[in-house]
DNA sequence: GCTATTATACTCATTATGAGTATATCTACC
DNA sequence: GGTAGATATACTCATAATGAGTATAATAGC
């Protein structure tokens, strides 16, 4: 076996936001797995592609006719067995997956938007502390740690519970996505068609299930894009020219999947100076808001621009 | 051309600390660039490797005799061109890079410590602006944006300029290690050999060139370390089981390249529940130390543990 | 004009932060 | 055994940031 064996692989994340709603781009691949959605993938064209970024972009365009704006790379996979076909002497898939961010939905394809909590449900906290976690996660947590070996053991498992899953005195914090995956699919509970060799899942966990691994790269890219949030101005990728702060107040928390103070919200906000007025405003429900634009130039002044997450309620 | 003509590296950025000073191991690599040090690398052996990690692991402990604790993957680069061999036919090189913490500095064969900041000078500010920047790149970056082509691009060069260097009223950020050393090399001020393509460099800017594009490389692992240290107890890996405050300061002023305000440092590392005392006290110099220990448990209690900056001087 | 609805302005207690001053406890050396 | 030098630790205080509200303003629909 040589060298040559792998074959690379590029996987975005391409979200959007659409009526508060965030939305990962998915295809259904037919060839493994049956039905379950996928992210869209694409193998590295070396012969083409003189950069990743470019490679991504180009396939992304080929297969669901998306002109994606924001690109980051997030992780690279490579895993041995990741990938079925690699039992049957297939190469060894290394997969190099993207996070992206797109303003407008446009339809495509054979893609489609699926929403990105119908994969990680227990994620959106906007409602209350989605019933999930105190009606399935907690219980199947309480017996996980009594299980451990020792009463050493047993601890850690009990501060890996509630630090990921904001148990008892630790709150919730929305970045630890990836963490939260990585947790029940050790429970066993991320019933997810590759994994055969660690028993039966418990299969009762709400949540839809993706092709291969990418339910696990859609909580890592979920867990990026939260934590750039508070110290990049990614969020304006995604919005229109203008915009009310009630409309970016949403889509902060759509992203976070928490709510938030909308007065401290506000405030902090205007005072980070990312955002001016344009003097127009937007008549829909009540008052009218002011319509506000983001300020490009100013990655100054701050020293971490960024939209971060006052007090919640 | 097919798939397989692509080679897969991973190459690490070691870092360790003596003496205050964080240093990264290197190779005298002879297959390229003369006696350039560059970081140790070693190709993925899909055959023996069953994760990436385990396969970067053995080669360094082959390689090097170092067993590393602290692993983390950095990003992943795939640029055409990186490796000068592709130019005559070679493969695509892909390289995946990780950043690595060891607490002991051991000795070891071919390899050696290298002072992180002999790299890249710029940016070790902790006695004081570092002349390189006042007196080199500040002048060079004036001339970049009187240069710009229309009035609003000097106003984006001179908005970019401030905000990586910390020029007029913006402050010093030490995370943007990676911006900086992108602008540099923008500017052609990296006097690297594999750049090729650009005409000659300024050649004036102090600092040792790597092999290949090993420097953005560590520039990048310096971004992420500085970042990763806010809101992750990741400096314990470097430190020995017990340690004095002043200790534990030094070292996070080595890594970020700026001096602390050493009682507001104290304040903030004990409330942050971090250490606890050890009752034992260290003996050097003035008044003894009490040695504090890390405490494993407590990833709880605050949302992000980690050592933040407090004010400087 | 009234109600529902959303926007915006202020207030206020609490906590965090930057920048000091003051005091304590060692060693080395006279 | 006293003092200088060095470091550790304790406190203070002004200012800014944060969490949680209350109060008021401006619209649409009736």
């Amino acid at each position: 076996m040589g060298p040559s064996d792998i074959e690379v692989v590029l996987e975005a994340v391409i979200v959007a936001v659409t009526d508060n709603e965030p939305r990962v781009l998915t295809l259904r691949s037919s060839n493994h797995d049956g039905a379950l959605p996928g992210l869209p993938s694409g193998a590295l064209d070396i012969a083409q592609d003189r950069t990743l970024d470019r490679g991504l972009r180009r396939w992304i365009r080929d297969q669901a006719g998306i002109d994606v704006g924001y690109v980051e790379q997030l992780y690279t996979f490579g895993d041995r067995f990741r990938h079925p076909a690699e039992r049957d002497g297939g190469p060894r898939v290394l997969s190099i997956a993207y996070l992206a961010l797109v303003r407008e939905e446009q339809p495509s394809a054979g893609a489609a938007w699926w929403p990105w909590y119908r994969f990680l449900p227990w994620e959106d906290h906007r409602d209350g502390e989605a019933g999930v976690v105190a009606g399935v996660i907690a219980p199947a947590l309480k017996t996980w740690i009594t299980e451990g070996q020792s009463e050493a053991d047993k601890h850690r498992r009990a501060e890996r519970a509630g630090v990921v899953f904001g148990l008892d005195e630790t709150p919730w914090d929305p970045v630890r996505a990836l963490d939260r995956y990585e947790l029940l699919y050790q429970l066993g509970m991320i019933d997810e068609a590759f994994r055969g060799d660690e028993g039966e899942s418990s299969a009762v966990l709400p949540g839809d299930p993706m092709v291969l691994d990418h339910r696990r790269i859609a909580a890592a890219a979920l867990s990026r894009l939260r934590g750039k949030l508070s110290y990049r101005p990614v969020v304006f990728e995604l919005l229109p020219e203008t915009f009310t702060l009630l409309t970016l107040q949403k889509l902060v928390e759509a992203l976070n999947g928490i709510r938030l103070h909308k007065q401290n919200f506000r405030r902090l906000v205007e005072r980070g100076g990312l955002v001016e007025g344009t003097g127009r405003r937007s008549h829909s429900g009540g008052r009218p808001a002011e319509l506000y634009r983001f300020r490009r130039e100013v990655l100054r002044e701050r020293p971490r621009p960024g939209v971060g997450l006052p007090a919640r309620g």
